[in-house]
DNA sequence: TTTCTAATGTTATCGGTGTTAACAAAGTTA
DNA sequence: TAACTTTGTTAACACCGATAACATTAGAAA
């Protein structure tokens, strides 16, 4: 358009959205602040007024990821305790499939070292804590057993987090032919970690 | 001995553990060729005669590390199933703590593309089947639940790799302070995995 | 309106990377 | 010895992130 502009006046935003279209074509190490300057029409250096380094603008992008995630499991209904883990588990998942590169950069623990973004950590922890509110919730209803909820969450986000890397990195070939394969794996787990009040009635509440 | 020779005669085995020796102190994007070259006080280009690019070298350092991760699984001792199963997963989530930046180099899909090296993949996958020949035996002794040997496998082999990523990459900050963490997730799955739940074995959640 | 300042661009440049081409020396074999 | 293969060398290309020094503009202050 007649937008000859010295100043942009949109610059971090379509350096965001730039950044995020080549990610999930390529991958992270594809992303380069000179291909995505040139793509936009501005000298590579001018990105730097709007982030610190490369390094910054990937960890904008984990953010947004982390939002994303922490919406999708927000909108799980949280009525029927067993429904309400196994679809959190279900959105989990289909997330990090529908982004494979965006989860693996939210997770890739070498891309982003764990306390250089606060923002980042933040934003992790948020999504981290709709995954325990509804295990904590599982477990007030008297769904899940009464184990310590550190331990039944960890549990539940290795078994979701562990899944979903399988997935996407493709060790796991039954995957695309198996579709129901992430429900019978996370059933397998909720099964085993159900309360059974007839059998045993101990409290050993932490 | 210290010859200058125009031959080297150990090039690819010391170029090997050089970037075996980065990738420990830092982290794979650390691995280049021309610093481990010019450590090794040779031209970079050199170390094209031995490894076809970065990439085949970073690959052959996660073939290493796959056959040290199935060494270390086939230390487990078969005798008693639940055992078995408990250990080879500590085993695992074990090497994953000892070799953290190995590890994130064998299950990194964004660092080695999946079809690319099938050397690599067929490590991996020896690796994987010292794990589903854990499992199978603990279905064939009538430990297990009788459930499809994919199935059981993707389970347990989700919750290690879970597990393990996310325990290195500071994910559970418990880990340090609980060392038992990894005992306790292992032994919720595998209690919830048992055929018959009605003997109960002793307790070994804190 | 005019002026001053901070924000936001620019070009030039530095040091670094993987990789290839062209060439040279050493080892191997006929 | 002569031919051939292997394994080194230097030079160069095309990138990359990042910084310094300078130019332009927008917006508040006078």
């Amino acid at each position: 358009m007649s937008r000859p502009a010295y100043h942009h006046g949109d610059l971090p935003q379509q350096a965001h959205q730039q950044a995020l279209d080549i990610l999930r074509a390529e991958s992270d190490t594809a992303i380069s602040l000179r291909a995505i300057a040139k793509q936009i029409g501005v000298s590579a250096p001018a990105l730097y007024r709007h982030f610190a380094d490369r390094e910054t603008l990937l960890a904008e992008l984990a953010i947004t990821g982390f939002q994303w995630l922490r919406d999708s499991l927000l909108q799980v209904e949280q009525d029927d305790p067993r429904k309400a883990l196994l679809h959190i588990g279900l959105a989990y998942v289909s997330f990090a499939q529908d982004e494979p590169h965006l989860y693996r950069l939210m997770f890739g623990g070498r891309i982003l070292p764990k306390g250089a973004h606060p923002r980042l950590d933040e934003a992790g922890l948020e999504a981290f804590r709709v995954l325990e509110d509804t295990v904590a919730r599982g477990q007030q209803e008297g769904y899940l057993k009464p184990l310590p909820l550190p331990l039944m969450t960890a549990t539940a986000w290795s078994l979701v987090h562990g899944l979903s890397e399988l997935i996407i990195d493709g060790h796991l070939p039954g995957a695309d032919a198996e579709p129901r394969l992430a429900e019978s794996v996370l059933t397998l787990l909720l099964d085993g970690s159900r309360n059974e009040p007839e059998s045993h009635t101990e409290e050993t509440t932490p």
